[in-house]
RNA sequence: GCACCGAUGGUCUAGUGGUAUGACUUUGGCCUUCCAAGCCAAUAGCCCGGGUUCAAUUCCCGGUCGGUGCACCA
């Protein structure tokens, strides 16, 4: 057989968690269905996510669509910096990007040139993969993103959005009002994207079709202080800092009190998620010793971004994984949105004190300046307000010629204003997580081939939190009424929410198996002592142990094994 | 997207110019007092399209998917 994730994705695919989509008419690279077990952990995946950020953090969710308008996507980069200036070689048919042979012959920037401009730069170099010389051949935008039309007619461009940030973005002066003008807020989102890969390989890890869960959180650019950092301050992780990778040292571990102080981390909104982060995903069930904090090098850090951290989870197969990216990306977004749409994306913040300014305002008076200068007079009068006037009179530029101003024209008048805040555009702190990848590794580190008397269980150690199934009730013999009390019992723990499935079917054995191999934590057998004494055993997964309990307090103890406040070795009497 | 390799029940596989082997799984039954036991039976397959041929799962061409290398990868 092949490697872990041959072995992940067949069992994946056998038991329904992922399948390739659209199958019956030729499954298509860079899509995947998940299947029951696969859209049951994967919701819970994200409903833990919910906890952390929607309950914990107290940043609502929003929905917006998948499909934008063209103006939101040229306004966020997309349009141009999503898209790759590629050209086809006449000779090899081979696609490559054009401003890349173009700096590897001398052109510095060359990304920042039209694309015909480069055309003319690469015609006459030699291809990179045939060598033949380049001749005719066009550089045209090769665009990340799923293009639609809006509407009959199709006269509106549209976009599958890339990511699921801009709509949080767009949102932003409604939010502001939602959260009463106040920063810090957030808010999050839970949802598909779309990017249209040249060559999707690698299964689940790099998918046309994905799903994001973004967390936006708008905070003033002076105020850079977590309000609850004192939760993670004394939470020590490794990072793997810029300075760490370019002496090739290895990540050191702090705590995130100290990366900030140390500067290691930008600020304590990086550091708080970047330890949130490390939280979550343990939860989820990835394993601490393959999961390590690398912050971006300077090369590949977004220009605007002032921090980057990128959560990498250790696959058998792919080696470093990105699965979460945190960064700092200033007020990047909101200028570009401001800058596009024309409103304002700011939040009013009082001052504590209101200020006090004197100032001087120059008035003009418009029943003299009119006769006097007529259709220069509104000019005048606008340069005059910002003009110094002297003892004697002003001096103003108007159409590069000085025009002196005598005192009659104007009146100076002093005055007191209270200043009592500022119009504030906050910098954003994005944690971005890639949900599938991270399902992908979550099964894979949770998959295991055990030795047990030569054969081989196959085993999911998923986290009783995410577990899709998460009790399974038999009875032993599928007769003298051990069956109906495996019914009742199976429908009663059903009533306290937990999902449970009841099997009769093949030896008692088998059936485990079964269980293990989708990852149910826990399995209870009714047998002949429960005839007798109305107690059940209670098996754990991980270590076949079983205990025996009176059967009415088994959904009572399935709840509290399933939350983690209760240890398996308490939940029944030893067999 | 290019090059090379591959594709047979749900899974893993044998094999073939004349519709296909075995195992596991699944379902039903018998048996069975706790970790894939045994017996009987059943269900289920040649990736898609075109060509050659009396006949194609098999040969040829194209495509799809998967793997590897190159290119690409917010």
């Amino acid at each position: 057989m092949g490697d872990i994730y041959d072995n992940v994705m067949e069992l994946a695919r056998r038991r329904g968690f992922v399948w390739p989509s659209s199958e019956c008419y030729g499954a298509v690279a860079g899509f995947i269905d998940y299947g029951p077990l696969g859209a049951m952990l994967k919701r819970k995946i994200e409903n833990i996510w919910r906890d952390f950020y929607i309950i914990r953090e107290g940043y609502y969710e929003i929905e917006a669509p998948t499909i934008g308008v063209e103006s939101i996507y040229v306004a966020s980069g997309h349009v141009k910096g999503f898209a790759d200036k590629m050209y086809q070689c006449p000779s090899c048919k081979e696609y490559s990007r054009a401003d890349h042979i173009a700096e590897e012959h001398g052109t510095a920037n060359a990304d920042t040139l039209s694309p015909e401009a480069l055309a003319d730069i690469i015609n006459g170099l030699p291809c990179p993969s045939c060598g033949e010389k380049i001749e005719n051949a066009a550089v045209f935008y090769f665009n990340l993103m799923f293009q639609t039309t809006i509407g009959p007619g199709s006269q509106r461009k549209g976009y599958l959005r890339p990511e699921t940030a801009q709509g949080i973005f767009t949102d932003f002066n409604r939010l502001a009002r939602f959260y009463r003008d106040k920063l810090p807020f957030g808010a999050v989102q839970v949802g598909k994207s779309y990017r249209n890969e040249i060559s999707p390989r690698q299964g689940m890890i790099r998918l046309r079709e994905f799903t994001q869960a973004e967390a936006e959180i708008f905070i003033h650019p002076d105020h850079k202080e977590h309000p609850d950092f004192s939760r993670y301050a004394d939470y020590s992780i490794p990072l793997w800092g810029q300075t760490q990778q370019m002496q090739d040292i290895k990540p050191i571990t702090v705590s995130m009190r100290e990366a900030v102080d140390s500067g290691l981390v930008a600020n304590e909104y990086v550091a708080y998620y970047i330890a949130l982060t490390h939280e979550f995903l343990m939860k989820v069930g990835i394993n601490g010793d393959k999961l390590r904090f690398r912050q971006h090098l300077p090369t590949e850090c977004a220009h605007y971004a002032l921090d980057c951290w990128d959560a990498e989870i250790f696959s058998g197969r792919f080696g470093w994984v990105e699965t979460v990216g945190i960064a700092d990306r200033t007020d990047y977004d909101l200028k570009a949105h401001a800058k596009g749409s024309g409103d304002n994306f700011t939040v009013f913040i009082p001052y504590e004190n209101v200020r006090r300014e004197n100032r001087r305002i120059v008035v003009p008076n418009m029943g003299a300046l009119g006769p006097q200068y007529r259709e220069k007079a509104k000019a005048v009068a606008d340069a005059l307000k910002y003009s110094a006037p002297g003892p004697d009179g002003a001096t103003i530029t108007l159409d590069g010629k000085e025009i002196f101003i005598p005192p009659e024209l104007y009146q100076i008048r002093e005055e007191t204003i209270e200043v009592r805040g500022e119009e504030v555009m906050p910098h954003v702190v994005e944690p971005s997580y890639g949900i599938d990848r991270i399902l992908y590794c979550t099964l894979e580190h949770s998959y295991e081939e055990e030795d047990v008397d030569g054969e081989i269980r196959k085993v999911l150690h998923l986290n009783p939190a995410v577990a899709p199934v998460q009790a399974a009730v038999f009875p032993l013999m599928n007769k003298d009424g051990l069956d109906t009390i495996a019914r009742t019992l199976s429908i009663d723990i059903q009533k306290h929410g937990i999902l449970s499935q009841y099997d009769d079917n093949g030896a008692i054995g088998r059936r485990y198996r079964r269980q293990d191999e989708i990852g149910t934590p826990y399995t209870i057998t009714i047998d002949y002592d429960s005839l007798e004494d109305n107690t059940v055993t209670l098996r754990d997964r991980d270590s076949m142990q079983q205990v025996r309990l009176p059967v009415t307090l088994v959904p009572e103890t399935l709840t509290r094994l399933i939350h983690g406040t209760l240890p398996f070795s308490e939940a029944g009497s030893k067999i």
